[in-house]
DNA sequence: GCGGACATAGTAAACGTTTGCTCCCAAGGA
DNA sequence: TCCTTGGGAGCAAACGTTTACTATGTCCGC
């Protein structure tokens, strides 16, 4: 059914049903009351890709992702939809697991849709892929992982704000010994939470000790064997500040295999605040870095890059704050731990 | 950029460029080579909608579900994708949030998008919607929520077979003061699940103490709420059935708030089995409802019922088991509790 | 040497909208 | 009365593909 249809019924011209249907206020108001009650009793919806077609916006922004299976992408994507709907915008949203590959198809079907922006919150952009979009004059934004050279918008992260309170709230339940997991760290911003975790332990004057730093992969699987690793080693940490929530529920589990008390024996902190961070036993001390903000931080990024007259050429920065939540994984370091640990704890 | 400036640079008509795009059979090798030179060497990428609009198949399938941020449903969303890609769709995701104006204004702007197949797995879909989509002959297929009336395609789950063993297994462990926290009652899903509970119980001969049946939201809070409910009643169950896993993951945190020990003072079985609950504290022990087939299934009865020559007038049924799946947190029913328990329970 | 049968490539008409122009008409000013 | 102005509607040309149909050339059999 087509406009053409709606036109002949209303005895008007395309052009005023498709002004009517747009709202344009110079159509006669008797007019377009005809037209849509004709659209309504036919069961009229106007076709999108005719639409994009001649006006030339797709009216869809992508969305990149590296898991949607992690939980702290799902909320992200919620509100990212939710805004998108409302300013009448559809999203298209691709989990590429951080494989390039999966991210060169991903940007490709994204280019054949014409998406009028993409949002990127995941590692693995080649700068060939990059150029393809920017020749097409995509308005872009990266969170925390814009490649350096390219001149795009992007979403700073300030992780050292959160992680900096986060190791104080330790230092001040007296734990010296605190161990740091990160995440794969040929991810910027896993690289750029252990720099702000190795940064504030030499503000407070304390010695991060290199065997109690251990590469995970932002994972609960990851953060299960990283914690094996800190078991094996001679020096017994006190507490762990996560890179992530995911690794910080991967220590608990492990320590509940272990034996290991939380936080009696073993303050665990995370990372991002995931929802289930509150609910997991012990309720998780976390950084938080709220996916809300971050969603409509990119969103209107995006927005606004898209109404500039002229594109600007470097790219707009915005930053995200983080900070600390305390919640039940944290405690005063005990000199005495009750329970039986793996091996012989190296405490003289 | 156009298929003409293709044409042009490689000296041979629009029609030739785009049967060489196609891979169709009949264009001598040497011009398709060509072809695909130009197209490099430009960078050109086709517009799907000039395509889509011309060929009818917008090649992209509806998604709808009612809450990305529950995490059953984020592993489903990407084996959808996955699968979609492998066949060159693109899905269109909503998280409606049972809502049935939601509902209604994704179903609105999949039309408009002309989807060519609608997946739907949540609650909420008015008559006059369906109407709408089955007068456009889009496939359909519905999770276990069909309504009756409509004749589409439905995918059932075999309830009974997994709760049935859950009982078994809990009855196997001598408890008989077993609690049923159901879904939120108006979803079919969850009353479903009910009666299979109810059955089961009444075949192997136990009586179901309404008391003991509560209803909660297929939510963490609605666990602890409704859990809640059950430590405030007469009878202690000894063992709790959760219609879904987040529920479960709601009493188990309300027990630890109440110092009650899972496995030892009670055991907790969850339904899905979503990732999470292998790594929960302890792990759950639960109904297992393979999300990956679930997708697998929705997406090949779309695909199918697109292929059919003559759209079956009647939909097509299938059917997805479900197995209980053991883990931590059931046990042998214990006669003395050690944990002090908030209430005396009921025992004589 | 001619007719037919193929194999290939090109021509041009769709697909369903939006939108720049043009046209008409009524009202107001001189 | 005539001219201007402007509101409001229609005409028709795009947008970038696919594809039915047509045209061309080649090869083969008789």
């Amino acid at each position: 059914m087509d406009i053409r249809e709606i036109a002949k019924r209303a005895r008007v011209s395309t052009a005023t049903v498709s002004r009517a249907i747009n709202r344009i206020p110079t159509v006669n108001p008797q007019l377009a009351k005809r037209v849509w009650s004709v659209i309504e009793e036919l069961g009229y919806y106007p076709n999108t890709q005719a639409r994009a077609l001649v006006s030339g916006r797709s009216r869809i922004f992508g969305l990149i992702i590296s898991e949607i299976t992690n939980p702290f992408f799902p909320e992200i994507v919620q509100v990212f939809e939710r805004i998108a709907v409302q300013h009448d915008y559809e999203i298209m949203l691709t989990s590429t697991g951080n494989d390039p590959t999966h991210m060169e198809a991903a940007v490709r079907r994204m280019i054949e849709r014409r998406v009028e922006g993409v949002a990127i919150m995941t590692f693995g952009m080649e700068e060939v892929l990059l150029e393809d979009l920017k020749l097409r004059k995509v308005p872009l934004v990266f969170v925390d992982v814009g490649p350096p050279r390219a001149r795009v918008s992007n979403i700073r992260i300030d992780y050292l704000h959160g992680i900096r309170q986060a190791v104080q709230h330790l230092a001040a339940l007296r734990h010296h010994k605190i161990a740091f997991i990160s995440g794969p760290l040929h991810l910027k911003s896993a690289e750029a939470r252990k720099q702000a975790f190795l940064g504030s332990m030499e503000e407070i004057g304390l010695e991060a000790d290199p065997a109690l730093i251990v590469e995970g992969t932002h994972t609960i699987e990851g953060g299960i064997v990283a914690f094996g690793k800190l078991l094996d080693g001679a020096t017994r940490p006190t507490a762990i500040l996560c890179s992530n929530d995911m690794t910080a529920m991967g220590v608990m589990r492990k320590a509940y295999e272990e034996g290991i008390r939380i936080p009696s024996d073993l303050s665990v902190i995370g990372f991002d605040d995931i929802r289930l961070a509150q609910f997991v036993l012990p309720a998780l001390t976390t950084v938080q870095m709220s996916q809300a903000d971050l969603a409509r931080l990119a969103f209107n990024a995006l927005l606004t890059e898209l109404q500039r007259e002229t594109p600007s050429a470097t790219g707009t920065e915005y930053t995200l704050k983080t900070h600390l939540v305390l919640r039940e994984s944290t405690r005063l370091v005990s000199d005495h731990p009750k329970t039986p640990a793996r091996k012989t704890p190296a405490r003289p």
